[in-house]
RNA sequence: GUCCCCAUCGUCUAGCCGGCCCAGGACAACGGCCUUUCACGCCGUCGACAGGGGUUCAAAUCCCCUUGGGGACGCCA
């Protein structure tokens, strides 16, 4: 087999959904894999809803996932000579034609046909009129009468349309640009394209699009029809089911590679394995094993993937992905000290979102640190203070306020005075936390340092 | 309505050119361990071959039907 060539052509009508962001990383993926090349296409032809700033959000997209496409994105807009040519070159050679019936006549023989009980079409009135060009007429395909299509789907295996239930699609609009199918054909051939990996949704066009491919005398390249992603009730996915588009997601503090972790394994399996480097990724998906079955999309199962690569990464990187974060939740921080705080939440957390969230109990200075009530309640009891007060002696007392000095001062506090660290290790959180949770405390006066953690005791005991 | 596709635990899935499967893994749920709380981690429990017919010594695996789900039927993409 020749070099392999992908491509991954969204309409910029929006955000890179997930969907898409799946059947990209697929496409992606089998270039990579087999060493080929993986083109990207705007698909811009609708005019009416197609938005510059969704092509730049949809590039950015991919970008953050890490979908390094070869060369420059192609513009469908830019191409209509190119579909033109194509077009003149089908009614040359007999496999087009003129056609002047008028949409609502077109819809009539469709309502008629379903009727009758048939498939809805258009009944090829022009076919053999030898009509040319003029005002408010489209070109049709000249499609067979009778035989079938097949083609052998990468992922659903062979699949066979009787001719008889396409209809003569129309190739050129009357405004002069081509219709979809036209485009997408004349693209993918002479961008050489091998192998198309889309949405289930297409399958439908592909006996079609064959049609063309061989009226044109152009080599059919490969198809592989991606099911859809649905919710998990197996509904149709949507909003409410948690599922957005891909920059929500980054906005929400998942991490791309987890995304695309998640993304990959929803339809496609390698064995038992759940989590993929990029490399293994690239390795070992080469087109197969693909899941022909539509499959729901999972928010929490997500979210465990994000929390498996938050809780992996270094600290110097998780400070530095995690700062936009805090500044968002409009918290102060510089990359140094996340990079000593933020590992300290970072077990906790399943999201950046969430883990900046957190440090807020740590970024916030003595003053403005917010307390629960209920633990306050429970845990700073006259004794608990008391504990608290003679604890904080101790800690300033301390030549070094390193963690192991700190373990060192509270573990001699306790066994000193005879006591179970339960006795005094609530207390002392939720003074220094103000909540019952969180990291070692030797761990967070360490690394909240010695003067802003005294100053979170001495307020505790106003309380 | 017509055509196309799909069907294993709640969800993602392994297995599916038949026997190793009274079906394995993961998420979730539940229980436990660890423990300085909360997490992480570890251990365990619950839980599925949609139904019915075949074929076969043997079927989750092959065939047919039913049911259910999805998609498509545009001068949208």
């Amino acid at each position: 087999m020749s070099k392999i060539v992908t491509r991954f052509a969204p309409s910029p009508t929006g955000h890179l959904h997930i969907g898409g962001a799946r059947t990209a990383i697929f496409s992606w993926l089998l270039a990579r894999h087999f060493g080929g090349t993986f083109l990207l296409r705007i698909e811009d032809t609708d005019t009416e809803r197609s938005l510059p700033e969704y092509t730049a959000s949809i590039l950015a997209s991919m970008r953050w996932l890490g979908l390094d496409w070869d060369g420059d994105p192609i513009y469908q807009t830019q191409r209509t000579e190119i579909y033109n040519e194509y077009i003149d070159r089908l009614l040359a050679s007999g496999h087009a034609y003129w056609c002047e019936c008028p949409p609502e006549k077109v819809e009539a023989m469709r309502e008629a046909a379903r009727e009758k009980g048939e498939k809805p079409r258009y009944n090829g009135e022009c076919r053999e009129r030898g009509l040319g060009a003029g005002p408010g007429r489209v070109v049709r395909l000249k499609a067979p009468l009778s035989g079938r299509v097949s083609f052998n789907d990468m992922v659903k295996g062979p699949i066979s349309f009787d001719v008889a239930e396409l209809d003569d699609m129309v190739l050129r609009r009357s405004d002069g640009m081509p219709t979809y199918n036209m485009a997408v054909v004349v693209d993918d051939a002479t961008m050489g394209v091998t192998h198309v990996l889309r949405g289930d949704d297409h399958v439908n066009n592909t006996p079609k699009q064959i049609l063309l491919y061989e009226a044109l005398g152009l080599p059919v390249p490969v198809f592989g029809h991606v099911p859809m992603i649905l919710g998990p009730d197996r509904q149709k996915l949507s909003k409410r089911h948690g599922a957005k588009a891909t920059i929500e997601y980054e906005k929400d503090g998942l991490l791309p590679e987890a995304l695309v972790n998640y993304l990959v394994r929803l339809g496609w399996s390698h064995g038992d394995q759940e989590l993929f480097t990029r490399e293994e990724l690239i390795e070992m998906f080469d087109g197969t094993s693909l899941n022909a079955a539509a499959a729901g999309f999972d928010p929490e199962k997500l979210l465990w993937v994000n929390a498996h690569y938050l809780h992996k990464l270094e600290a110097p990187e998780l400070a530095k992905r995690l700062k936009p974060f805090v500044e968002q939740a409009g918290l102060q921080a510089g990359e140094e000290r996340l990079t000593t705080l933020a590992p300290l939440f970072q077990s906790r957390a399943s999201s950046l979102l969430e883990l900046a969230e957190q440090l807020r109990c740590l970024l916030t200075g003595a003053e403005d640190l917010a307390y629960d009530q209920a633990a306050v309640q429970k845990a700073l009891t006259d004794e608990g203070k008391a504990h608290v007060r003679k604890l904080r002696e101790a800690f300033a007392a301390l030549p070094d306020f390193t963690e192991e000095a700190l373990h060192h001062a509270i573990n001699h506090y306790v066994e000193s005075n005879g006591l179970k660290f339960k006795a005094v290790g609530p207390a002392l959180r939720v003074a220094l936390l103000g909540f019952m949770g969180g990291p070692d405390l030797a761990q967070v006066m360490a690394a909240l340092g010695r003067e802003e953690s005294l100053q979170r005791l001495d307020k505790a005991l106003t309380k």
